[in-house]
DNA sequence: AAAATTTGTCTATTGATATAGACAACTATA
DNA sequence: TATAGTTGTCTATATCAATAGACAAATTTT
């Protein structure tokens, strides 16, 4: 399995730096599980071979890789995998925050960054079957697990229906429930579009990851048990962290 | 809409060339939907102004769409959009690539590339609940929605129930077709995990992208209705033309 | 017809990326 | 205590990426 996962080849000329593309791979292996935690990577110069690049080359993605807390490079010794393998967090009819990644992360929370009042785009108007331009709460949330950044959300609710919603969710931290305040004791979700880009400017600071990086984006859409729509969110996962796990409903 | 998706500023010195980072901030516009197609993308001076670059850096963008189709440029007139938006592909319990596309393309098929019977890996026999090492076949396809690659599935089957699939499979150009000549006439997605990765060597030529495109990959299984597991199929998707729908099942 | 706008081409310069080789520093092992 | 294997540092050179400016070529507007 190590062989295959790593004898990807590299592109020239691509826009994107060798190290980079090589940075990408090893990660990429330690991802799917090619190296136990602690496990040594291979020598800079078998690396080099692989690849078919110069070993400084390879030292330059090793470098970003220690930089980001990925790797640990020990002189004389050898170059070690720091890091776990991905959360999985599941998406279902019932996705949840905290309960989805319980058992993979002691310590989950979600950080609630800004909220404000706006008028309801096109978009987001439709998702919430409202007029277009009526008053919407957006909130903008970080999901956090053993103090690393796994979601960034934004979220839409009817400002009307559910005003205050911003201060229910900085006490609680929970979308649950702050929507229990509401009266809304239970929700579906109803669609969930996918898809991935690499990460902007603010996926990068909010998720504190480096330029290039891919993150899945989830576009869904929560109900009522009798199908009203009372959230529309996007969130962003880094891929490179995350993975979804889409459960049988 | 406009302004929000393309005010999204790039990152200097990551690896990832400040041209290749606006190209694939262009194309996440176009596929978002902030520009129609045949519409006229800003002028190169406004585009470089707005990314805080040289107007030979978003020309060195353009040129590298231009070469994938995404645009075409005119002297004299401007740089107009040819590329429609991404197809959305359904997942759910019942995922069948022909009547999931339907209604978004008129020509769509599965084209077999490669099959061979080899060992289960410990991966594949878990899934498909095999001893580890007894022989599977492996499928590998390609899907195409009017002449375009959408899709790049490599599946596997236990060799013993299914033999023969592979030349069912080229006939009928149809994984459900092929199964019912194997006495299954309904199947079930009974797990799928989803993550994302820059596409590798090999997606590059089989999905016909450029070095540094983004690939959805869905790792599934897909089980009889009485829950006996036929098929286990790691799909790769090209995420600027695809995005997936996960519907409610 | 003239002016304004827009893409296309050219030259030149600077900084980041990649290659190449040599050797130092450190660790584990024979 | 050598020796082999590994990471760390240095110098030098070539190519790619990005900036800068000027002007040509084509199209649309005035």
């Amino acid at each position: 399995m190590a062989n295959r996962a790593m004898a990807n080849s590299i592109e020239r000329r691509s826009g994107v730096s060798l190290w980079r593309q090589i940075a990408d791979q090893i990660l990429h292996s330690i991802a799917i599980g090619d190296f136990a935690e602690n496990a040594a990577l291979p020598p800079e110069m078998a690396l080099a071979e692989r690849y078919g690049v110069n070993r400084h080359t390879v030292r330059s993605a090793i470098a970003a890789l220690v930089q980001e807390g990925v790797l640990r490079a020990e002189q004389g010794r050898g170059t070690f995998v720091l890091s776990r393998k991905r959360l999985s967090y599941p998406i279902g009819r019932r996705t949840r925050f905290s309960a989805g990644l319980q058992g993979q992360a002691s310590e989950r929370r979600s950080v609630l960054l800004e909220a404000t009042v706006e008028p309801a785009s096109r978009r987001v108007a439709d998702a919430l079957k409202l007029a277009r331009g009526s008053d919407v709460i957006r909130l903008e949330a970080r999901g956090e697990a053993d103090g690393q950044s796994v979601s960034r959300a934004t979220s839409w609710f009817e400002a009307r229906r559910f005003a205050g919603i911003d201060a229910a969710m900085a006490e609680t931290g929970s979308i649950t429930a702050s929507l229990e305040r509401f009266g809304v004791n239970d929700y579906l979700r109803q669609s969930t579009v996918l898809s991935a880009r690499h990460a902007d400017a603010a996926d990068l600071a909010d998720l504190d990851l480096r330029p290039g990086a891919i993150v899945l984006v989830t576009v869904a859409v929560n109900v009522t048990p009798d199908g009203q729509p009372i959230q529309f969110a996007e969130t962003r996962f880094p891929a490179e962290r995350v993975e979804l796990k889409l459960s049988a409903l």
